[in-house]
RNA sequence: GCCCCCGUAGCCCAAUGGCAGAGGCAAACCCCUUAAAAGGGUUCCAGUGUGGGUUCGAGUCCCACCGGGGGCACCA
């Protein structure tokens, strides 16, 4: 055997194995239904194409490889697909500065990550590759479009909007962070704008309780973001009369039972409805405020130490139960979007109320008992529980039975009812941009919005480029009059296009459903295909999504429930969310210069030591600083592994009996692999590694100084090792696996199993402890009972030299323990 | 301001309430080698952020604080 037979070079073996699985393609999942293997979806968030595949990718699409690589081995028909989220502002941005069209930029991205996703080994069915820039595919996302439009779920208003002023668009809720562009990072506006919205607020319910199913498989920091987001909240509608105005105005409020200890009223004053309350002599008043306000920016505005600012309506709102007369006042405090716009305001338990009520020397009434200081005094709201006061019929009770009392009042005096609300607001889908699906929407002045005939469909995006799609406030599309203005599809008169496109989360709210058959040219899916592959078993991907994609994808899947097509209410049953690949501390960026390449991480240590590093750096949920891991000392692993497996290979045949070998080293063989099993099932990939690293050294020692790299035990774990680390380095241990007289490929060599015969230990060692110091040990039986156990350790000299007469108690916990309290 | 997660050798990380160390990095040394690299091996290193508590027994459970990270923050 030549040394150089051994030497482990990792380009090589990637050259030599990359075209070799191209033409096997192994890891095609099979619509076969009469295929009997048990099937497994594993999902990765699918990348966008902005450039080449990046360090995240690597950690992201390595992890998941590893899930996807372990079920392939255990037997499961899996699919593991893999697109492009392709449409967006990068791509247009980018063709505008290069005056060309963003298809270029973005399918000559898609391609460089394709090459480097082939190279960096990961199982894809590359057949069922799909990205949501086609026409066919967004084709889809236009018909299903329509379907919400039919069911009322996609509807036009006008209203006050996000605005990114550096995008030059429109954004949705979930789409600002910390009033700024979750995108650019711009500080985000408000404008006045009509806009098509997705009624996810219908589903609020749903999207919350529906969370149950999902409790134990995804990270409690998601569920928790996302029940913040939704913000379920339980109170009432109070109505009040408005002097001099027919209509009464509902407020909501979470306190009914403070109801007698409202002093004021409050509008938000951008809402229409303070003008319509306002008394015409203060009308001025309002418009300056108001003015004033506008000022403001968000960040500014939302400050929650921003001293209250507000101006008096002249009128007084009549409190139902009380017929107290309080003054009605506009502010920005108050949210036009949220309830009704409106509150009543209970400075004593509120302390926005009582900043209000303090700035404008508002009385402040204790209305709840709370044995705290007076908030008039203290200027520290008290909104704890306590005994009702002053509140006549409410007196002496408690706060929710305070609650349950009011609302019947209210419902028998016919002024208000329980009531729930919710954060969520609809989700705003249009967008001034060129790069997405056209809204297929057609304006008639006779019919309305009429939506393009199913037949009609894809709208394909007009031909435009470079400074066609700069920016200007009104999208791009309207500029191309010849796409712009068609027939109505109804009446045939003449009629203009929706110009506006859809925000890019559409298209990945479904493209898993897609993944199922992603040639169908009939419908957006296959319903039986995914029937048999949905829902996703386990979903990867980062914490970023946790309410945007996530939630997104949630409402779609199940509007296409109650729509018949699909038959689970959620998506994704398990999700795992990677941490992040950092540099020195700090997340890498171009203005730090800690930036890492990942393809040259790739070109110095190959591709199975990257991504061992990976996966051995941490647990997957951790972020990884490349400057406290070695891929150096992982490629030095992977040549110690590579060796054993070629040593081996070299010195047996495949075939050999096992049971001949040597017993010590196939009991630590049998018991890495029923450890590494375990430990790849709960996802602690790390550990994995490490109990592979340990087989390694043992087959390592038994080569050069036990039986020998003959010994079919030698063998024996040298195959095993191959195909657990197979998982993380692929290429590595496809070549062992052929030096081990296997042919292509490890993919399908199926999952070790592990001989219970040879986990089972002859003798443990059992502490024996005085007072909780180790003062002997035992070798026992492992099937020792209680009271032997007891007897032998109290029958040690060494224990008795400890013990001063009989002991208080005797703690046994056969076979590993005893304590001994004297 | 409120809520959640995390603090274990110089570093990254393990440890069903039961002997604090599995694995790796770094360091030192030995073997191999003409030499170096590669390779093989040995050794060094913390009492678990701090202070209480529960327990026969706490890195692990509870409370408070310190430090780091994250989420929410006029939603009535």
């Amino acid at each position: 055997m030549a040394v150089s037979d051994e030497q482990y070079d990792p380009q090589a073996l990637q050259e030599k194995w990359q075209a070799r699985w191209e033409a096997l393609d192994p890891f095609r999942a099979s619509e076969d239904p009469d295929d009997p293997r048990p099937r497994k979806y594993l999902l990765d968030m699918f990348p966008y194409p902005s450039g080449d595949l990046h360090m995240g990718h690597g950690e992201v699409f390595a992890i998941a490889d590893v899930i996807a690589r372990y079920w392939f081995q255990r037997g499961y028909n899996v699919l593991h697909p893999i697109g492009w989220d392709s449409f967006g502002l990068p791509a247009e941005n980018a063709a505008i500065r290069r005056n060309a069209h963003p298809a270029e930029w973005t399918y000559a991205n898609i391609e460089t990550q394709a090459t480097s996703f082939r190279r960096y080994g990961i199982s894809f069915d590359w057949s069922r590759r799909l990205h949501t820039s086609d026409p066919e595919y967004y084709r889809w996302n236009q018909w299903l479009f329509n379907r919400f439009f039919e069911r009322g779920l996609a509807y036009r208003r006008g209203g006050l909007v996000n605005w990114c002023p550096q995008d030059q668009t429109v954004l949705a809720n979930e789409q600002v962070v910390a009033g700024h562009c979750e995108r650019c990072g711009a500080e985000v506006i408000r404008r006045e704008l009509t806009q098509w919205y997705f009624k996810i607020t219908d589903y609020a319910d749903r999207l919350l309780d529906d969370m149950a199913e999902v409790q134990d498989g995804w990270p409690e920091r998601v569920l928790t973001m996302q029940r913040n987001w939704i913000g379920r909240s339980e109170g009432a509608d109070v109505r009040f009369r408005i002097e001099g105005r027919d209509e009464p105005v509902t407020v909501y409020t979470t306190r009914p039972d403070t109801l007698f200890g409202a002093t004021f009223f409050v509008v938000a004053a951008d809402a229409p409805l303070a003008e319509e309350i306002c008394a015409p002599d203060h009308l001025d008043a309002l418009i300056a405020y108001r003015a004033e306000v506008a000022k403001l920016s968000d960040i500014e505005r939302l400050a929650t130490d921003k001293e209250k600012t507000g101006v008096f309506l002249g009128r007084y709102a009549v409190n139902p139960v009380s017929g107290e007369r309080i003054p009605v006042w506009a502010a920005d405090y108050v949210l036009s979007d949220y309830g009704h716009g409106a509150i009543m305001a209970v400075p004593a338990h509120d302390q926005r109320d009582l900043d209000f009520a303090l700035k404008f020397g508002l009385p402040v009434r204790v209305v709840v008992h709370t044995g705290l200081a007076d908030p008039g005094e203290s200027g520290v709201a008290t909104p704890g529980e306590g005994t009702l006061v002053n509140s006549g019929p409410l007196d002496g009770l408690a706060k929710t039975e305070a609650i349950t009392r009011i609302v019947e009042i209210l419902r028998e005096r016919g002024t208000g009812d329980a009531a729930v609300n919710f954060r969520l607001r609809d989700w705003l889908l249009s967008r001034q941009r060129f790069w997405g699906t056209p809204i297929p929407i057609i304006h008639c002045a006779d019919c309305g919005e009429v939506p393009v005939p199913d037949d009609q469909l894809p709208v394909a995006l007009p031909d435009l480029r470079g400074e066609a799609l700069a920016p200007k406030g009104v999208s791009p599309l309207a500029s191309a009059t010849d796409w712009v203005n068609v027939d109505c599809p109804k009446c045939g008169g003449p009629a203009r296009r929706d110009t506006d496109t859809m925000d890019t989360f559409v298209d990945s709210s479904w493209y898993f459903l897609r993944y199922c058959s992603p040639g169908d040219e009939t419908a957006p899916f296959d319903v039986e295909r995914l029937k048999r592959w949905g829902p996703i078993d386990q979903y990867v991907g980062g914490v970023e999504h946790a309410v945007l994609h996530l939630l997104y994808s949630r409402f779609f899947t199940k509007v296409l429930y109650d729509m018949g097509l699909v038959g689970f209410t959620e998506p994704f049953l398990r999700l795992l969310n990677q941490g992040q690949v950092i540099n020195r501390g700090k997340a890498m960026s171009k203005s730090l210069g800690n930036g890492v390449d990942l393809g040259e991480q790739i070109d110095a240590f190959g591709v199975d030591a990257v991504r061992l590093t990976m996966i051995f750096a941490g647990p997957p949920e951790d972020d990884i600083d490349w400057a406290d891991v070695s891929p150096a000392a992982s490629q030095k692993f992977l040549a110690r592994a590579f060796r054993v497996m070629a040593e081996a290979g070299a010195a047996s045949a495949p075939g050999a009996d096992p049971a001949t070998g040597d017993t010590e080293l196939r009991k630590v063989a049998h018991r890495t692999i029923d450890e590494v099993t375990r430990l790849v099932e709960s996802h602690r990939f790390n550990v994995a590694v490490a109990r592979m690293m340990e087989l390694t050294s043992a087959a390592r020692r038994a080569i050069d100084s036990g039986p020998g790299a003959a010994d079919p035990a030698v063998r024996e774990a040298a195959e095993a090792l191959a195909v657990m680390l197979s998982l993380v380095a692929p290429y590595c241990a496809e070549e062992g696996w052929e030096r081990l007289g296997h042919g292509p490929t490890i993919a399908r060599a199926g999952w070790p199993v592990a001989d219970p015969a040879l986990l089972v230990q002859e003798s443990v060692t059992c502490v024996v402890q005085v007072a909780g110091k180790v003062r002997d040990r035992l070798e026992v039986s492992p099937e020792i009972s209680e009271d032997e156990l007891r007897t032998l350790a109290l029958a040690s000299d060494k224990v008795r030299a400890h013990l001063d007469g009989d002991p208080r108690k005797v703690i046994v916990r056969a076979p590993k323990l005893v304590n001994i309290v004297p």
